[in-house]
DNA sequence: TAGAGGATTGAT
DNA sequence: TCAATCCTCTAC
């Protein structure tokens, strides 16, 4: 496979929608890229999850609640917020809309495409099922950790590229989102978006 | 400055 | 079902 399928980036412009739009219309089955240490490793995305800064109770912006960490989710859309959870495992989203509104996608699953053996090595397993189908598992498959919060994706260390196929809203399933009991009547909200038919997802 | 708890994972 | 593990946030 060529590296150059996955040059191009998705314009920065395009992140200023707001994210349930995004993520149906561009988010869902584009690549997530990243060139760590000159290693290109890519997946598909087939999973994601929406969360809204102010009303939210599940999002860390919630009440627009901004700390050092969620800071950046107050710019305009399309940078890296990355954080940490559980002492253990990273977490990847995309900032979304415009200045002022703490909107992001969190990606939850990937299917692995380029940069395999990479990604093997990092994860420590030659199990394709299990390198990329979780927010934690993709992360350390990407090389992703807290260290990249604020990364622009219009650069080269992280970004997303267009999708190379058709996606119609036959091919979108949404659900719940996952680990977030904690967030009363937002608990049961349907913003988790997923490519129904991908055999790469954190849980069917 | 201390204490509580979490947008997960993998082993049992 | 449960423990690992440490950063972030809140309250004192």
């Amino acid at each position: 496979m060529n590296e150059k399928l996955f040059e191009r980036h998705i314009a920065a412009a395009t992140y200023q929608q707001n994210p349930f739009d995004l993520v149906r219309d561009t988010i869902l089955g584009a690549y997530l890229c990243t060139r760590m240490d000159g290693q290109l490793t890519v997946g598909k995305i087939t999973e994601a999850e929406v969360y809204i800064g102010g009303e939210d109770k599940a999002a860390h912006s919630y009440g627009f609640r901004k700390t050092p960490r969620t800071a950046i989710q107050f710019k305009e859309g399309g940078y890296a917020y990355t954080f940490l959870v559980y002492g253990m495992y990273h977490q990847f989203c995309v900032t979304t809309s415009p200045p002022g509104q703490p909107d992001t996608i969190l990606i939850r699953a990937l299917e692995p495409i380029f940069g395999i053996s990479d990604m093997c090595q990092r994860r420590g397993t030659h199990n394709i099922k299990k390198l990329t189908t979780g927010p934690g598992k993709l992360c350390q498959a990407l090389g992703i950790t807290k260290h990249h919060n604020g990364e622009p994706l219009t650069g080269n260390l992280i970004w997303l590229s267009p999708r190379q196929e058709k996606i119609t809203p036959d091919h979108i399933g949404c659900t719940p989102r996952i680990g977030i009991d904690f967030a009363g009547e937002y608990r049961d909200k349907p913003w988790r978006f997923i490519l129904k038919d991908s055999p790469y997802l954190s849980r069917p």
